[in-house]
RNA sequence: GGUCGGUUGGCCGAGUGGCUAGGCAGCGGUCUGCAAAACCGUUUACGGCGGUUCGAAUCCGCCAUCGACCUCCA
């Protein structure tokens, strides 16, 4: 391709160039959400920045398939006294079946990043649709020797997996170290370590969520399903795999060690994890409930919001923070964000209707340059970002005469807008369409009220003037005894 | 307790040795009948101490402090 992308390995902790196996194809898997909850900012970050791989990769030339699961089948929750099924759970609560809070989840998931304009991936698989698959996985590990069976469940071998392997490479943990700060979980005393971890659980009677396999009438092990349904889609090995950095211990080591107990070999070639969303300094999580919805975003229906957020602030503040670094939510950095993308779709605007007068240098063939140094420098959307606005300052100037630019640089100028901030960063200036409805509802209604006071003063010249007019220009007026009605032809 | 990562100006947020990121706010100005908007210009910084270096926000050491993961989590 025609661009040296690097990207942080968090397998290696180093930038690396990145390199696919098969060019001009690139593979990537991305941990997808479990739907049992509406998606909130977090969600969005991951989902945002895994976009804006895919979208430049795309954009280099590469032709990807982006999987991004959807986690359906629920893991353990630590408080529940026999291991209970977190969608199952919820599904008991709510009274509806589980597939149904699966499925309504899953639709919100896709309307809120739509809004967002995440693209969509080119294979969204369901865990639940993969179980055969993941105990096909199950049986391989079983054979390769580096899992046990134990009442009707099945559970990962570390220990022995360690013997061969190094367990906790990715990140960075020593399996000793580990075995002198495990807390207590279910199934304890099932395992032969208490770190194991499961690949099959025995379901439990009140258990909704179940499937029948050789060992019991149970559900798939945590984190089965991406090692499963990653393998299925992409094969053995592949390119990129992503998630937020949260899922890197235990989550990510876990696959890593299933694929090779599985397989022999590692099958991913890049590890990308994103950071985390904050609120006063904390993560915003789940578990510490200091979340905040897309919706609420979006309406501005929380204490914390002092105004609603548009999708597109939303996405232009996460993407104004490295991907890799933490980003601390709060109403006055949101606004700030708010205000910038305002002032850059405005410059865009003006861009869109500037005059080529004259000449001009080597300005926007550097602004470019500079521009792909830093998207391609591990996706440094800030410092492209900022590259953008210091062209917005040359926009400006060109627009108020102080500063003159070609005909043939202009077009440069406009490709490269279009380039960066529409296809790259997925940004688009949605407001436009919106305000203009309105400003349209506001004119007709101010020009008809003018015709009833023309009619009143029996100037009727005048009002049949203001209706032919309007009807040449589409709009169509109905007068009624109170007022009028008015529709676009 | 282990592993890892932060600490940058009023706020957010880039930056791996010299070339003052950027956005927002503030301040000054242009424009305007007034106002707003818009545009232009612009001040404030690198947690502390020590070291390496001609030169450090950037490298090294120590200390302080915050956080992430070690349990489901984007």
């Amino acid at each position: 391709m025609k661009h040296q992308l690097t990207v942080y390995n968090s397998l290696t902790r180093k930038k690396e160039l990145f390199v696919p196996l098969h060019s001009p194809f690139v593979g990537m898997y991305v941990c997808g959400p479990t739907v049992y909850g509406d998606p909130h900012l977090g969600h969005a970050r991951s989902a945002i920045t895994f976009d804006l791989v895919f979208r430049h990769l795309s954009h280099l030339g590469y032709k990807v398939r982006y999987v991004r699961n959807i986690t359906d089948v629920g893991h353990l929750e630590n408080d529940a006294d026999e291991g209970e099924d977190k969608i199952a759970k919820k599904a008991r609560l709510e009274q509806i079946e589980p597939m149904e809070v699966v499925q309504y989840y899953n639709n919100r998931y896709h309307h809120f990043m739509e809004k967002l304009l995440v693209l969509p991936p080119s294979i969204e698989p369901l865990a639940s649709g993969h179980i055969i698959e993941q105990i096909q996985l199950i049986e391989k590990i079983l054979e390769a020797g580096y899992a046990y069976e134990s009442n009707g469940s099945v559970y990962f071998d570390i220990q022995k997996y360690n013997e061969n392997y190094p367990y906790g490479k990715l990140s960075g943990r020593v399996l000793d170290d580990l075995l002198s700060f495990t807390r207590e979980l279910d199934g304890q005393q099932e395992k032969r370590n208490n770190f194991d971890f499961a690949l099959w659980k025995k379901a439990s009677p009140e258990h909704l969520m179940h499937w029948p396999s050789k060992w019991s009438e149970g559900f798939p092990g945590w984190h089965l399903e991406c090692s499963a349904m990653s393998s299925k889609y992409l094969g053995e090995e592949f390119d990129i795999h992503g998630g937020g950095m949260d899922l890197l211990f235990p989550h990510h080591e876990c696959e890593i060690a299933q694929t090779v107990a599985a397989s022999g070999k590692e099958s991913v070639r890049y590890w990308l994890h994103n950071n985390m969303i904050t609120v006063n300094g904390q993560k915003m999580g789940k578990s510490l409930g200091n979340f905040i919805t897309l919706e609420e975003f979006f309406t501005g229906n929380h204490k914390s919001l002092e105004k609603a957020y548009s999708p597109m602030a939303i996405r232009f503040f996460i993407l104004q923070a490295h991907y890799r670094s933490t980003l601390d939510f709060s109403n006055e950095a949101l606004q700030a964000s708010e205000k910038g993308l305002q002032r850059l779709f405005a410059a865009i605007k003006t861009l869109s209707q500037l005059k080529a007068t004259g000449t001009s240098g080597e300005y926007v063939a550097n602004l470019r340059v500079k521009c792909y140094e830093a998207i391609n420098d591990d996706l440094n959307s800030p410092i492209l970002i900022a590259h953008l606005f210091d062209g917005v300052r040359l926009i400006n100037a060109v627009n108020d005469g102080h500063e003159s630019i070609s005909p043939e640089e202009l077009e440069n100028l406009q490709n490269l807008y279009k380039t960066f901030v529409g296809e790259v960063l997925g940004l688009q200036d949605e407001t436009a369409s919106e305000t203009d409805v309105q400003l349209i509802d506001g004119l007709v209604n101010m020009v008809l009220e003018m015709r009833i006071e023309a009619k009143n003063r029996k100037d009727f010249a005048a009002s049949d003037q203001i209706r032919n007019r309007l009807l040449q220009l589409g709009i169509e007026v109905k007068d009624r005894k109170d007022g009028f009605d008015w529709s676009k032809k």
